[in-house]
RNA sequence: GGGCAAUUAGCUCAGUGGUAGAGCGCUGCCUUCACACGGCAGAGGCCGCAGGUUCGAAACCUGCAUUGCCCACCA
């Protein structure tokens, strides 16, 4: 194989090595040739003859970073793990595709650059207007997307950049109408009136998932609605009692069961209401008074209690957080502004029987942190119970032409076990989130993202791919939630629908390699999707990692200030010092920590790897042509790096990187450095020739077969040691795609 | 309220039935021609607690404690 010359890698080789490994001004040198190799695609790796069909095939789609920002060390631990999967199955002869992209995503998108627009002009996106706006983000993301990619290759990451995809492109787009249009004509997508989790600070809906629950004190007041009402109820917050139609009570409470069935009407600080008492076995006769005021329009658990009794629904709050009804001392108030008013009323009429002070969960919005207001709102769901027929299906258990949920896909091909999730303990909370999943709100009253394909005239719905073409048709003015459009990830990037060679060649993906805390937002989505849409599983594996945490082990925030720049510390140490101080420590799905002490430590194994290497290649003679003697000794040392190699192997297959990365660096320092070389240091001075061509054969074998267990971990140092070394008929002059 | 995980040397963590390990840190010696971002030598742990299984347990089982995380509609 001769492809140094066109290769640009002979330009950073040179006969003797220098006294340290330059890796500012080496790194970026060697990542352009290795993109000028063009063996990061795996088109390239058949053509050359590199990628071998008895060894498989290998596929994997980068989990896209979000288009917000810069590079953190979440990003650097994601990139790290999948290219040592990637470099090892390349190596493996493996026919590789390691696929990037970015995610447009949406809510965190447009929430920061309203952020900046507001600090920078003091205007709203109202101000710009719709278009204006949008163009304004566009640039946003696509400066960001610029420094992520930068930042990407940086680490050394080995993916197949000519096939870069982005969840707002084009492409992406046609897919998900694609997606919209088939779950629609399936009746899988509907739109409806539901009590939504609104963001009032974003002013948009959100899905359960991204709803977070804190935990705050808050005082539970108990009161009657007015003297002749029978029953007290306890709540947090009186203001929404306003919307309230009914009292529940368990069914066997003595203490109420005469009441139940009963409709009082009452005044309740001013407004008329008129209450049901029914009986529900959710209710906890222990709790408070033993009766619920039912407010099916301000609450999640309420409006599913009024959808079993058949319950009115007041809305009494909007989009702003404020009443919508009562007098004048209540209409248009904010909601705290309106408690205080009602426990005043309250007090007045001496209806409030207790205060007290308790701990309860709050709801609040994960990207703003905004307090979630439920609210009664026309949206678009998915519906993940409603039967429909699959008609292809290649998922055991399920035929094609049969009738199946979604909720049955996404559980089947877990519990079959045609993919698999590491650690095996994320599968039960993978079947905990199925079981408890409610139709998912996919509709956002924000304008990045993808507009929903559907067109309204007067009456009229018209869902389609595109606006029909007669006039006076209105686009819904909703985008999708983000996670609609990177569920389709495994398949949109490699052309779907159209039915192109990359879906036939690397779909299904062998892995999905993510942090474990999008296990239900992503992961769980993109089964849903790629079981439905295609009858098929999106990958075989799931492999979940742990997050990075600084010193102390609490979460790196820019906030907290704590967070390791990985570009400052690539800068300082070098993207291999950076890359193995990720992996050692970090067992499967726990949380490890980093710092800097810990980086630099491991760079210091970065020099050791450029040192040994050097005494090695300075004290090659290559004139030396005697056949060499092995020693005992000399077949010990070859046998242990035999065993190394498997076990190496062995754990980067078992996906124990961290057994693997350690175990090198242990053989590597401790067993060749400081065994096999300084044994080896006699036998070259002043050995017979056959035995120092021993010895040197020995040193020479040990070294490349440990630059090639060695470079997925840390491909930068290993590539420019490999350069550098005497090559033998049937080596490659690239690292990257020599055989292991 | 339910579930999961962790608890091993000062710190960070490996170690899934057979005489306690690594890195960092610490102590002492050594600047010898690959490397002081180094070498050699060394100190340091009744492996959270209590029971049990076993010839044998840090590992398996039961209970407890502490910490962390996830989920959940106690108003």
């Amino acid at each position: 194989m001769d492809m140094a010359g066109d290769l640009g890698i002979m330009k950073i080789m040179k006969l003797d090595m220098d006294s340290r490994f330059d890796h500012q001004k080496l790194e970026p040198e060697i990542y352009k040739a290795w993109e000028k190799s063009g063996f990061f695609n795996p088109d390239n790796l058949v053509k050359k003859g590199i990628a071998k069909k008895s060894a498989g095939r290998f596929s994997m789609v980068l989990p896209p970073p979000n288009v917000t920002g810069v590079l953190h060390m979440g990003h650097a631990i994601v990139l790290t793990i999948e290219d040592i999967m990637t470099r090892f199955a390349r190596m493996q002869g493996k026919k590789t595709l390691w696929l990037p992209g970015s995610d447009h995503a949406a809510i965190a998108t447009q929430a920061k650059v309203e952020k900046i627009l507001y600090k920078e002009k003091g205007q709203s996106r109202h101000d710009l207007g719709r278009e204006e706006f949008l163009k304004l983000v566009e640039k946003f993301a696509a400066d960001s997307h610029k420094t992520i990619v930068n930042q990407t290759r940086r680490m050394g990451a080995s993916l197949d950049w000519s096939r870069e995809a982005y969840t707002l492109d084009d492409q992406r787009n046609f897919a998900v109408r694609t997606a919209f249009k088939r779950m629609y004509d399936d009746g899988l997508i509907f739109r409806k009136d539901r009590v939504v989790n609104w963001d009032p600070k974003a002013q948009t809906t959100i899905s359960d998932d991204e709803v977070v629950h804190t935990e705050r004190k808050a005082l539970l007041y108990t009161f009657k609605y007015s003297k002749d009402f029978p029953i007290a109820i306890a709540t947090t917050r009186p203001e929404t009692k306003l919307g309230d139609t009914a009292v529940a009570v368990h069914p066997s409470d003595k203490r109420y069961k005469k009441y139940v069935g009963k409709v009082y009407d009452v005044n309740f600080a001013g407004e008329k209401l008129q209450i049901k008492i029914i009986a529900d076995k959710d209710i906890d006769p222990e709790f408070g008074t033993g009766a619920l005021g039912v407010t099916p329009a301000h609450s999640m658990v309420d409006y599913e209690m009024s959808l079993r009794h058949n319950l009115p629904l007041k809305q009494v709050i909007d989009e702003r957080a404020r009443m919508t009804v009562g007098g004048e001392d209540i209409k248009d108030k904010k909601t705290i502004e309106a408690r205080e008013v009602i426990l005043e009323w309250l007090r007045k009429e001496n209806l409030l029987e207790k205060t007290e002070e308790i701990t309860q969960n709050i709801s609040t919005a994960e990207r703003t942190g905004g307090v979630v207001e439920p609210l009664p709102k026309l949206q678009w769901f998915v519906d993940v119970e409603k039967k429909f027929k699959i008609p292809k299906s290649s998922i055991r258990g399920i035929k094609s032409e049969s009738d199946v949920t979604l909720k049955e896909l996404m559980r089947t091909v877990v519990k079959n076990g045609q993919i698999k999730i590491l650690p095996k303990r994320f599968e039960k909370e993978y079947f905990r989130w199925i079981d408890s999943l409610r139709p998912w709100c996919i509709s956002r009253q924000i304008w990045f993202g993808h507009r929903i394909p559907v067109w309204y005239k007067e009456n009229k719905m018209h869902v389609d791919m595109d606006a029909p073409k007669e006039k006076g048709w209105e686009q819904d003015p909703d985008t999708l939630d983000t996670w609609f459009s990177s569920s389709l990830w495994t398949f949109s990037t490699l052309g779907w629908p159209k039915q192109t060679k990359d879906l036939k060649e690397y779909h299904p993906t062998d892995v999905l390699e993510t942090a474990y805390e999008i296990l239900f937002f992503w992961v769980a989505r993109m089964i849903l999707m790629s079981t439905y849409l295609l009858g098929e599983i999106p990958f075989r594996t799931v492999y979940l990692h742990g997050l990075v945490r600084d010193e102390q082990g609490k979460k790196m925030s820019k906030s907290l200030g704590n967070s390791i720049d990985p570009v400052d510390m690539i800068e300082l140490y070098g993207a291999d010092a950076v890359r193995i101080s990720l992996i050692i420590g970090a067992a499967p799905g726990s949380d490890s920590k980093t710092s800097e002490d810990k980086i630099r430590g491991y760079r210091n194994f970065t020099t050791k790897i450029w040192n040994a290497s050097r005494f090695v290649l300075m004290s090659y003679d290559a004139s030396l042509k005697t056949k060499p003697a092995y020693t005992a000794a000399d077949k010990r040392n070859l046998k242990k790096l035999e065993d190394t190699k498997k076990r190496v192997a062995g754990y980067i297959e078992d996906f124990k990187f961290h057994r693997a990365a350690e175990l090198i660096y242990q053989y590597f320092w401790h067993t060749f450095a400081d065994k096999v070389i300084e044994q080896s240091k006699d036998r070259l001075r002043s050995g017979k020739e056959a035995d120092r061509a021993a010895a040197q054969d020995v040193l020479m074998k040990i070294l490349k077969e440990s630059l090639k267990m060695l470079h997925p971990f840390m491909p930068y140092i290993t590539e420019s040691i490999w350069g550098k070394l005497p090559r033998e008929k049937g080596e490659s002059d690239m690292l990257m795609v020599e055989k292991c």
